[in-house]
DNA sequence: GTCTATACGGTGATAGAC
DNA sequence: GTCTATCACCGTATAGAC
């Protein structure tokens, strides 16, 4: 058999791995939102992917070991949104703050599905701070970038203003918020609505800086 | 035996029925903060109201009633709270907005327990509808009460000014996001800095009417 | 790697004495 | 009302064939 077919079936086999682990814990995700985090069993979770407990067991080591692997997808996912989108943006801080929030929103983290399942471990993070320890490095540095993207806003003479650390905790407070608000609001809000109230927000937070805030209304709402 | 005797014991008995329901409904809130909700049995909750778990269930007839107990419990303490503080505020505007954010933030709501009890009901409510159903109309019923107060703001000339509902809605959006991060930072919040942070948003919302936010924030923080 | 079959402990709920 | 004892079931995890 030549090297070529064996480096092949070797790449394959390992992007193969790779993709059951994905699919396991897409599952993993489905399984917490639709019959709950306490609800889920290897069993719902198996029979979700299509596959047996047994493979489950084997690709994780255990049921714990597979939802904080699930919890860690959940939070590179979102790493990584908000960092290519802000790589992706321009040099103006109102925009980068923008593409942040709009991130939040984005239809791949800000779905009733993923929230329901953040919301999930979340509830479980006092008992189990293995939780925290998995994402709160990630949440940390999220926070830090957009303080940091706030402190480089250019002083106002308004005698209120306010110090760029608070200014990033109301954005993000708000976010958080409202996207609690898209999973259990007795008439949830959908995407759009959710990210239209925070860009009205921020032009509330920074109303000197209206115009590229409306530019991106009309791009992401 | 002398009928006030027999309407004592009958009254001391139904308030004794009161007491141990409470009792239970408050082990398992201590049960879902310390082992998580998923963790959470009749075992657990048992032993952390120090009876056996037959009396759980003579009590509340089933696990599922008696967590739907205590989420009710939750909801009801939280909309009492809120009533009173409501009832004893004046007639200003901006002062019963911050009597309304200041309760959000009361030791007997906002304590990292009853927040990992809420947390975890929430993650929960997309897989159980039931639990959506005991607290929604409450929570609707807080959302409208603010929103009127908001609405009842004096006009202000500001050409950015936002109308009473969005108001309300930044406000509670905050104080959901605030109390989130009371349980979850890496360095958690304590209430007094959540209860500043949310003051300090008061004041940007409604520049117009800073005085009376910083007197209560003297008196609460 | 994936399956079926299974071990074994824990779970919600009940029975019945007191 | 509260307990102990108990049951039938379901949970995780393992064994071992393929």
């Amino acid at each position: 058999m030549p090297r070529a077919a064996v480096q092949t079936r070797t790449r394959s086999r390992s992007a193969g791995r790779a993709f059951r682990r994905r699919q396991i814990i897409d599952a993993a995700v489905n399984s917490i939102s639709r019959v709950g985090f306490a609800d889920t069993t290897l069993a719902t979770v198996a029979k979700e992917a299509g596959i047996s407990q047994a493979s489950l067991v084997f690709h994780f080591g255990s049921k714990q070991a597979l939802l904080e692997e699930t919890l860690r997808h959940l939070s590179e996912e979102y790493e990584q949104l908000w960092r290519q989108a802000l790589a992706r943006a321009g040099p103006d801080p109102v925009s980068r703050i923008c593409v942040l929030v709009a991130s939040d929103f984005n239809p791949k983290v800000c779905s009733r599905k993923k929230i329901a399942a953040w919301q999930a471990f979340w509830g479980e993070v006092k008992a189990r701070p293995t939780y925290l320890r998995i994402c709160g490095n990630r949440d940390d540095e999220r926070l830090a970038a957009l303080a940091e993207i706030c402190r480089s806003l250019p002083a106002t003479d308004r005698d209120d203003a306010i110090d760029g650390d608070t200014l990033a905790l109301f954005i993000d407070g708000l976010s958080d918020g409202l996207w609690q608000r898209v999973l259990v609001g007795s008439r949830p809000f959908n995407r759009q609505q959710a990210l239209e109230l925070a860009f009205r927000h921020l032009k509330v937070l920074i109303p000197e800086h209206r115009e590229p805030i409306g530019i991106f209304e009309t791009n992401h709402s």
